[in-house]
DNA sequence: GTAGGGTTAG
């Protein structure tokens, strides 16, 4: 007489408990074929999730075990769709999987399939795929699972289609505290920051407090607007509130503090993590970089080689910005051929590197022809990194054919015009200045003008191109055209950041605290009018450290000020764009 | 018997 089933489950479930390995588990599965009620489905559908689901399984045994069982039950559709959605090249197995299912006829999805095939969508932001689950959700009367509903709200999020996301949003009864991190992360995640940080207020109005998973996107999003202000509030709430800081949330602090200017107080927290992943390391180099701090971001990559942790292609973006802000053509090369040593397949921003890199070492023949070399299509960035580097150089004689790859791939983006305009301008070719000026107009494109803001004091000074409304602008000429006459005099043309900053110096040591005042001002409006100040602004960002003048005016006026945008001069906006080169 | 949310990028 065969043994009643819960005898030969019971075992085998509490073996699995246990198991450490796959090979306990084969041992497990050889053990369980042997035995009286080797067909228990059950008992099957458990050896096959240890498989796909555990940290010590292994998907591929699970797919052969899977296809060995001729109806799956739903419990091992659900371990497969979930299995194949946890792999690190992810795909759309969970998709095909979820289709199979359908198809088979032998099992239903309930809440579990749902939620896991969401999941397996949200991955690779498989879109049209989510909509069908969207619609099974009401078809299989599922659509009022929390956990379908979370899926649903997270793969609109994750797909960046936020009307949708707000709208499934607004449809689930009891937001709990996943529910709300969902939203926030969304919002921050698209550029939403006042949205984000909105619902995070919100969030706490409806007794819902965040934990450290709300905090990192919350701090993404000041991250992301520049919002120094909130966000060391915000720091100073985790701290509050006990909030454990982990890997995570520290890393997005550091990103945060670096991103808003504070560039100490970033590496302060980096220096006192007692674990590192490639994230943080990552985020730490490429604040430091941004801030031209290139020796320090240098060491610190050494410092991450040394420590065992692997770079990966964000770490090189920072590597390479950093050589490239700082013409070191050599380390560049070198950290290029460390990249792919180390098995990094570069991508198109990292092409973008070396092409900066080499075009501000005026190497435009070489530029050109590592463009020619790329496996990969060169897109608009590459070609018009090329063309600013023809700004600088007028021996190189390729522009013709860069200005049309670019009009090919871009013929609506303002910005190219403006750039190409001033290119032949340079070369005193007015008849293709006036040419570009045309072709801008027959493509109807049309320039959004440019505008920036500075912060003083909570009070946000806000300039325009081409607007004279601010109230003291008068003045504010007057502190600009001091500035522009000095520079003059000290014969630097153009302008650098160590220009301005020994003429912040020179204002500290005059000690006129008014004047400073609208010095700090002028520095807003010298992201947006006359060409002087385009090039200083310019410079700036090339050197990288629009943040370091910032804090000597900030120390020359006694108070601090926030330059907002981080410089964001060139918006492209459905077609048109922002940009403020263009008199 | 199984579940949902997180950071870095010119």
């Amino acid at each position: 007489m065969p043994l009643p089933a819960q005898l030969v489950e019971d075992p085998i479930n509490s073996l699995i408990q246990r198991c450490p390995d796959m090979r306990t588990l084969r041992q497990i599965h050889a053990h369980f074929l042997k035995s009286p009620l080797s067909s228990s489905l059950y008992a099957l559908s458990k050896i096959l999730a240890f498989s796909a689901l555990s940290a010590a399984g292994d998907i591929a045994y699970a797919r052969r075990l899977f296809a060995q069982i001729p109806n799956p039950n739903v419990f091992s559709w659900n371990s497969m769709i979930r299995g194949c959605s946890l792999v690190s090249e992810p795909s759309k197995e969970p998709i095909f999987l979820y289709k199979q299912m359908l198809r088979s006829g032998f099992a239903y999805p309930n809440s579990f399939t749902l939620a896991f095939v969401l999941k397996g969508c949200s991955i690779i932001s498989a879109f049209f795929e989510g909509i069908q689950v969207h619609c099974h959700a009401f078809k299989y009367g599922l659509d009022s699972s929390p956990f379908v509903q979370t899926g649903l709200l997270n793969f609109y999020a994750k797909c960046e289609e936020i009307a949708s996301a707000r709208s499934v949003f607004a449809e689930i009864p009891d937001k709990n505290l996943v529910v709300w991190s969902v939203i926030i992360g969304g919002c921050a995640r698209v550029g939403l920051v006042n949205e984000a940080l909105e619902l995070f207020r919100e969030m706490q109005e409806f007794g819902v407090a965040p934990d450290e998973i709300t905090m990192v996107s919350v701090i993404s999003a000041c991250a992301k607007a520049g919002a120094l202000d909130l966000g060391r509030w915000l720091h100073a709430f985790i701290d509050r509130k006990g909030i454990q800081l982990d890997l995570k949330l520290s890393t997005a602090l550091i990103d945060m503090y670096a991103k808003c200017g504070m560039i100490e107080k970033a590496r302060e927290l980096f220096d006192k993590m007692e674990v590192r992943d490639t994230m943080a390391w990552s985020s730490m180099i490429v604040g430091l970089a941004i801030h031209g701090h290139v020796k320090d971001a240098l060491e610190l990559f050494k410092a991450m080689l040394d420590s065992q942790v692997k770079p990966n292609h964000v770490t090189f973006i920072g590597v390479l910005s950093a050589c490239a802000h700082s013409g070191l053509v050599k380390d560049g090369r070198r950290y290029w051929s460390t990249m792919k040593k180390l098995g990094i397949e570069p991508l198109m921003e990292h092409y973008g590197c070396m092409i900066d890199l080499l075009c501000r070492a005026g190497l435009l023949d070489e530029a050109y022809s590592f463009i020619n070399d790329m496996p990969i299509v060169p897109n608009s960035v590459i070609w018009r990194t090329l063309l600013v580097g023809c700004k600088n150089n007028r021996s190189f004689n390729e522009v013709e054919n860069a200005a049309e790859q670019l009009l090919q791939l871009e013929p609506l983006n303002a910005e190219n015009y403006v750039l190409l305009s001033n290119l032949y301008a340079s070369r005193c070719q007015w008849e293709k200045v006036s040419y570009m000026r045309k072709k801008m107009k027959d493509h109807g494109v049309r320039v959004i003008p440019g505008c920036s803001s500075t912060e003083i004091d909570g009070f946000v000074h806000e300039f325009t191109v081409a607007d004279d409304t601010h109230p003291e602008i008068e003045k504010i000429r007057e502190v600009l055209r001091d500035i522009a006459e000095r520079v003059r005099r000290a014969g630097h043309e153009p302008w650098t950041s160590a220009v301005l900053h020994d003429v912040v110096e020179e204002e500290k040591e005059s000690a006129l605290c008014e004047h400073s005042e609208r010095l700090a001002i002028a520095y807003g409006l010298l992201k947006t009018k006359a060409p002087v100040a385009i090039r200083v602004v310019k410079n700036l960002r090339v050197c990288g450290d629009c943040h370091e003048v910032t804090k000597v005016i900030s120390r020359v006026y006694g108070r601090e000020i926030i330059v907002r945008d981080r410089v964001r001069f060139h918006r492209f906006v459905n077609g048109t764009c922002s940009c403020n080169d263009f008199w």
